[in-house]
Formats: C-alpha cells, sequence, structure tokens
DNA sequence: AGCACGCCGACT
DNA sequence: GTCGGCGTGCTC
C-alpha cells in the first residue's frame, strides 16, 4: 500500500506523508543532543524567571535549572528566553513555547516540587532589570492592581543589538553646587537647593513663576547631581522637555543629563537608556516614558505640569508619572519637586498632610513676575463692528487691538467637543447628585436627570447655591470663534496651533496665534497679550477636574505673557465670580487648590479618597461585586451604563473630546469603588483578587478595571 | 494568556 | 462509530 497511490486517494496519500514527517521532526527533536538533559550548574543551580505573560493569574515567578553553559552569563537582571506552558508525557517535558522573560533571583535551591526546565536562552549579559528597577515595578503593579509583566513592558526598552554593543560614555565627576539663580524668587528657594546639594531629601510642592522655570528646574537637578546622586525629570510633553534639556546643557555643559522621549526611535532610546542603567549618566529628562528610567543613587525625582493628563500612561495598568514617581522617591529616600504655574488637588494634600513644603513665591513677586489678568464678560460686546463679528468682549478687544501693537497675541480656544455639563441656569454651579455628589445627566429624550455615578434620578432637582430649579447646557462655538477672529484683525496675521500641527515657538513679531490649551507656542518675547476665550465650555464640562484643569490651561497659558511690568496683559472672558476666574486675577494657584483639596474632602471625592472603576457587562461587574472583599468602609457607586470605548484610556473627560454616546448601547456598566485614604492599597488588592478569581473560574467576561480613573464626572 | 485534556452531539 | 464543541486545569 505504501507507494502505491491509490488514484482518487492522492490527498489522503499526501496527508500520511506529512504524519510521517511529523514523526520523524519530533524524534528528531527529542533525540538532538541539545534538548537532552544538561549538566545544571553547580553553585546557584536555580534560575528565579519571571516571564513576559501579563495574565493577572500567572504574575508569579517561574524557577528553571542553569545549564553549565550558562552559568556565568545567567546573572540576576539580564534578558532569557525559556520554555513555558509544557506538559510532561512519560516523565518528558513537551511542548511548550519559548517566551521572554527576566532572571530576577539565582537560588541554592527551588521551593517548586516538580523537576525544572532549563533555562533555554540567555539574550546577553546586559543586567537591565536591577534589584530597584524591580522593587518599583513591583510597587507599581501593586498600586494599580496590574501585573508586573505589564509595568516591565513600560520600564524597560525592548533590546536592541546595535545599542548594546556600543559602550556608554565615561561617567563626568560630579559637578560644582550651582548658584541659586532666579530660585531666589521663591523665599525657600535658596534652601531647597543647599539641601539637595547637601545630600538630603527634601520634599517640596512648587507653585513656579512664568518666566524661569526650566532655569530654576535645571539648578534643582544640578545641585542633586553636586551631591553625587541622580535625577529623573518628566514633563508632560517633548517641547517642555527641550525646553528644560536646554537649560540643562547651558548650566552644566554636555553628559551629565540626557534626554528620553518617545520620538527618539528604538535604537538611541535604548542607548541613552543604557548610559543611565550602566551609570555612565546620572541624571535624565523626558516625558512619561522616562519615569522608569534607571537613575542610580536616586536623590530626586520632580514632575513638571503633573495636572496635565499626557502623565497618565496609556497602557495597562495605567501608571501616573507623579505617583510612579513618588513611589520611587519613598524606596530610595529620594527628595521631591512636584512644581508647575499650577497646583494641583493632589500636590495640595501632600502639603496639607505634611509631608511635602511650600515652595511659594509670596504676592508681590508673583504680581511683578505675572502679567495683568482682567475678565472679560461675554454679555459685554463691543460696538465696534469687527469686536462684533469676532464675538469679542469690548475689554477683549481693546486689549488685543492695543498689544497687537507691541508683540503677538495668544488667543487660547478651547477644542471642539468638550461635553457640557449641567450646571444651574442662574449662578452655574454644577448639578450633582444629592446622594453622593456625582454629575447629574439628562439620560433620555424624555429630559429625566440621572446621576452619572450612582443612576438614581432626580427628579426634583434645584440648586444648592441658589435655589434656582432650571439648568442649562453649554454650548461650543470655539473654532468657529478663531476663524472670525482672523476676519475681526486683517491686517494681522494669524498663526494657529493646535491638535494638527503644534508649533514650538512663534517670533516676537505682531500677530494673532490662535492655539488650543496645553498647545500654546512660546514666543520668543513673551507674548503682548492673551485672550483666554470661551471660558464655559472650560469650566462646563463633565468631569471632576473641570475647574482645576482650567485654571491650569489658563495659567499655563497666561504664563507664556510678558509681566505687568512689560506691559503684558491678559483677558479671561469668563464670569470673575467664579472661583478659577478669581484665582487666575490674583495668581494664586495654591490657595485654589487649597480650597478646592477642601471642598473635594467634603464631598469625598478624591484625592481625598481613592477611587477605582469597574467596566464590564452587568453580569461581570455583579460577579466581581459578589467575589470581591472590599475594605471596611468601602462605597460602591453605580452600576450605571457608559458609552462606548476604552474606560482606560483618556477618551471620555478629563482634556479629551468627545464623550457622547452614553447610555450604554453596547451594553457597558461601570461602578465605581470609593474607600477612604489610607485604604488604596487595600482596594487594589482586593480587586487583583477578584479578577483573578474571576478568570480562573470563568465565572464571567472578565471586567476591566482602572485604579484612579481619570474619566470620572 | 495559551494550550491541552476531557466528556457529549451531528456527520463520513 | 469518529470529528469537534468549549468547560477545567496547569504552566517552573
Amino acid at each position: 500500500m505504501n507507494g502505491t497511490p491509490d488514484p482518487g486517494s492522492d490527498s489522503s496519500a499526501g496527508e500520511q506523508l506529512e504524519l510521517v514527517r511529523l514523526e520523524l521532526k519530533k524524534a528528531r527533536a527529542r533525540a538532538r543532543p541539545g534538548a537532552g538533559p544538561k549538566a545544571t550548574a553547580r553553585h546557584l543551580p536555580v534560575a528565579r524567571v519571571v516571564v513576559n505573560r501579563s495574565a493577572l493569574v500567572i504574575d508569579q515567578f517561574f524557577d528553571y535549572s542553569v545549564p553549565v553553559d550558562l552559568d556565568e552569563i545567567a546573572q540576576p537582571g539580564v534578558r532569557v528566553r525559556v520554555r513555558f506552558g509544557a506538559r510532561m508525557v512519560e516523565g518528558r517535558r513537551e511542548g511548550g513555547n519559548l517566551v521572554d522573560g527576566f532572571l530576577v533571583q539565582r537560588l541554592e535551591r527551588s521551593d517548586y516540587p516538580g523537576s525544572l526546565a532549563p533555562l533555554s536562552q540567555v539574550l546577553s549579559a546586559e543586567r537591565v532589570l536591577t534589584p530597584a528597577l524591580l522593587r518599583l515595578c513591583r510597587a507599581v503593579a501593586d498600586r494599580y492592581a496590574g501585573s508586573l509583566a505589564d509595568v516591565l513592558q513600560l520600564a524597560v526598552p525592548p533590546k536592541h543589538n546595535r545599542a548594546e554593543a556600543a559602550p556608554s560614555p565615561e561617567p563626568l565627576p560630579a559637578p560644582a553646587a550651582p548658584g541659586p539663580g532666579s530660585w531666589t524668587r521663591y523665599p525657600l528657594g535658596e534652601a531647597f537647593l543647599t539641601a539637595l546639594a547637601a545630600g538630603e531629601a527634601p520634599r517640596a510642592v512648587w507653585a513656579a513663576l512664568p518666566g524661569g522655570w526650566a532655569g530654576e528646574l535645571a539648578r534643582a537637578v544640578a545641585a542633586v547631581l553636586a551631591s553625587g546622586r541622580g535625577a529623573v525629570v518628566v514633563l508632560p510633553e517633548g517641547r517642555a522637555v527641550a525646553q528644560l534639556d536646554a537649560a540643562l546643557l547651558e548650566l552644566l555643559g554636555a553628559g551629565r543629563h540626557l534626554a528620553l522621549t518617545a520620538e527618539l526611535g528604538p535604537e538611541e532610546r535604548y542607548r541613552r537608556w543604557l548610559a543611565l542603567s550602566r551609570g555612565s549618566v546620572r541624571a535624565v529628562v523626558g516625558t512619561r516614558a522616562a519615569m522608569f528610567a534607571p537613575v542610580a543613587d536616586l536623590g530626586l525625582v520632580a514632575v513638571w505640569d503633573d495636572g496635565d493628563d499626557r502623565h497618565s500612561d496609556l497602557n495597562a495598568p495605567f501608571p501616573h508619572a507623579r505617583d510612579v514617581l513618588l513611589l520611587r522617591a519613598a524606596e530610595a529616600g529620594a527628595a521631591v519637586l512636584i512644581g508647575g504655574l499650577a497646583v494641583t488637588v493632589e500636590s495640595a494634600q501632600l502639603l496639607h498632610t505634611g509631608w511635602a513644603r511650600p515652595l511659594l513665591a509670596d504676592r508681590a513677586e508673583a504680581r511683578r513676575a505675572a502679567p495683568l489678568v482682567r475678565t472679560g464678560s461675554e454679555r459685554d460686546q463691543a460696538n465696534d463692528a469687527g469686536a462684533r463679528a469676532a464675538r469679542l468682549p469690548s475689554h477683549a478687544w481693546s486689549v488685543a487691538k492695543e498689544a497687537l501693537a507691541r508683540g503677538p497675541v495668544l488667543v487660547q480656544v478651547p477644542r471642539r467637543g468638550y461635553v457640557p455639563r449641567l450646571a444651574c441656569v442662574r449662578c452655574r454651579e454644577p448639578a450633582r447628585c444629592r446622594h453622593c455628589a456625582g454629575p447629574l445627566e439628562l439620560r433620555d429624550a424624555e429630559g429625566a436627570l440621572c446621576c452619572d455615578w450612582c443612576g438614581r434620578p432626580d427628579q426634583d432637582w434645584h440648586c444648592q447655591e441658589c435655589g434656582a430649579n432650571r439648568l442649562r447646557a453649554q454650548v461650543v462655538g470655539a473654532r468657529r470663534t478663531a476663524e472670525e477672529l482672523g476676519r475681526a484683525f486683517p491686517l494681522v496675521p494669524v498663526r494657529t496651533s493646535g491638535r494638527g500641527e503644534v508649533l514650538a515657538t512663534v517670533p516676537d513679531v505682531p500677530a494673532l496665534v490662535v492655539a488650543t490649551p496645553g498647545a500654546e507656542p512660546v514666543a520668543e518675547g513673551g507674548y503682548a497679550a492673551a485672550l483666554l476665550l470661551d471660558g464655559w465650555a472650560l469650566l462646563g464640562r463633565a468631569d471632576l477636574h473641570a475647574g482645576e484643569d482650567t485654571l491650569r490651561r489658563w495659567l499655563n497659558a497666561a504664563g507664556l505673557v510678558r509681566s505687568r511690568e512689560q506691559g503684558g496683559a491678559v483677558v479671561v472672558v469668563a464670569d470673575e465670580g467664579l472661583r478659577p476666574v478669581q484665582a487666575l486675577v490674583r495668581w494664586d494657584p495654591a490657595g485654589f487648590a487649597g480650597t478646592e483639596l477642601a471642598e473635594r474632602a467634603e464631598l469625598r471625592f478624591p484625592p481625598v479618597s481613592r477611587m477605582a472603576s469597574v467596566t464590564g457587562t452587568s453580569a461581570s461587574i455583579e460577579d466581581l461585586l459578589t467575589l470581591i472583599r472590599l475594605p471596611e468602609g468601602a462605597d460602591v457607586l453605580g452600576p450605571v451604563a457608559v458609552g462606548g470605548g476604552r474606560p482606560g484610556g483618556r477618551g471620555e473627560g478629563r482634556g479629551g473630546q468627545g464623550g457622547d454616546g452614553r447610555g450604554g448601547q453596547d451594553g457597558l456598566e461601570r461602578v465605581l469603588l470609593r474607600v477612604a485614604p489610607g485604604r488604596g492599597a487595600e482596594l487594589a488588592t482586593a480587586l487583583k483578587a477578584a479578577q483573578v478569581a474571576q478568570l480562573v473560574r470563568r465565572s464571567a467576561e472578565p471586567v476591566r478595571v482602572r485604579i484612579d480613573p481619570l474619566d470620572i464626572g
């Protein structure tokens, strides 16, 4: 029968041949000398490995034996490849995939009762996963209820052979301690620098003044380098990194620091990462990817503008640069500097608990550095036809017209698509649920009010502040306003900076520079004036952070304007009675953050409480809630239906746009879990355990969990 | 997560 | 009688 093809059964003969070939292949694999039992290292024959599998249910170490030929190279921290998922057949291991991992420890013996598979491969001798980095990644994974492998993926860049083969530069000796520069603007500024240079670990929240922040940050880095320690600085985007990079280059010359940003490309990024890991360079500045940068002898962590949502990583488990750096500082006993023109509520809490000290300028100094800020009413239309065409209040119109004679004028307009929040028609106090203080939403065409957090309806809403019983939803026409503005000043060039194209700088010549928040170019000689338009659209977003975030965006724009002594002026088009507006006019970011914090505490909002969101189908959420062992006093808010999209991303809310399509047409729901301050770790642990239980039992579709969600109303 | 084992319906 | 569904369990 063999070799006599039966006409009509060609295919079956072919299949048999194929089968025979497969069997031969298997036999050869078994007989291959490399696959047989190999001698194991005599000393520390066990290698503990973290495998690169993100699944929560295998978030643990696995032990492998170390073959003699890998004994020397198989040091803690190296990248390895191991066979994972094999099964036992007649006492032999069969199958199993080659997966990447890191060797974390060499041991005399394993506590695993079975026999150990050998390490398959050590990829190189480079010890990329240092003990400190491993501890950090473990802490971050725990804090965010994620797996170690997920965090390692964010923390250790992919291997690049060419970068790894090249030697890193020789380290330079520590520089001399820098002079205080413009830190003299803050009463405690010099003392902070001195402490850094002396090897201490001061912790500060810094309300930076306009002008000079990059130089001030650079001096903080230089001071800690002078103490023989290293520094990590994370900034929200590439243009800010470039500014600090330039300031450091000027202060320290080349070779003592490096910049790490996403746009570098894999080879150069890994080359720089290795320079840090190998101790060639001790200071790094960069965007959020730099938050894990392996700086040895960490002396200082710093975050710039920590309220910017770009500090949140977009990959699971969505760590936030500020919080990762705080974990690092605690671990390393390093100094902390959280700075920005604005002060976040999270920073205010660090001040409130006494964990950090304030680095604030006194009122006179702040007045000197800041531009003159005035409000313009949206109802106060100018008589001038051009102003009417631009729909500008008369004050804004005249300020812009006057300033255009002296230099560029910045016009900040919100991006289209901000979702307005329901607010009192009279005093514009946001409409909140009287049970849990979540934001109220219009859920259906009937106009029924419903809480976005707990889902309770509210038939009889009236304003807590002024007693009015009517609501309004704000409407946005931002982009059009900007276009009309260009027509209103026909002789002036109009430049735009926004989503499509972001300008880094504009020259010191008269021009209208229309920019969306976060995309404002730096004007070389400072803007002569800035108009902050449509404050309502910003303040009216359905977002817990709307007030804080709006003030932050205003401050960042106003901070690019010349000081009041130099004739710099800002007009903010918004109701002067509102707290963010007052804080801008008085240039008092710290005061605003303190008040906001007190209010959050009263309403039990983050960061005074800790929250996590759980998203999934109704059944899977219910299932998770039966499995979870919640910390004492935890609140369960919801579930409520949510629109499509990725709950992990920044899609809805803070800084993002969209967020329409609510109503749960895809069947997804969300609950918010709220715990008392100090119980965040317990909550994360409980969520992870419940998720693992759900995955193991397969009792329902898995849910998605996010700690510190950004998109809560 | 993958991947294999194991026990019940419609087809050669 | 077999091919194949996805429930349950493990991976050093």
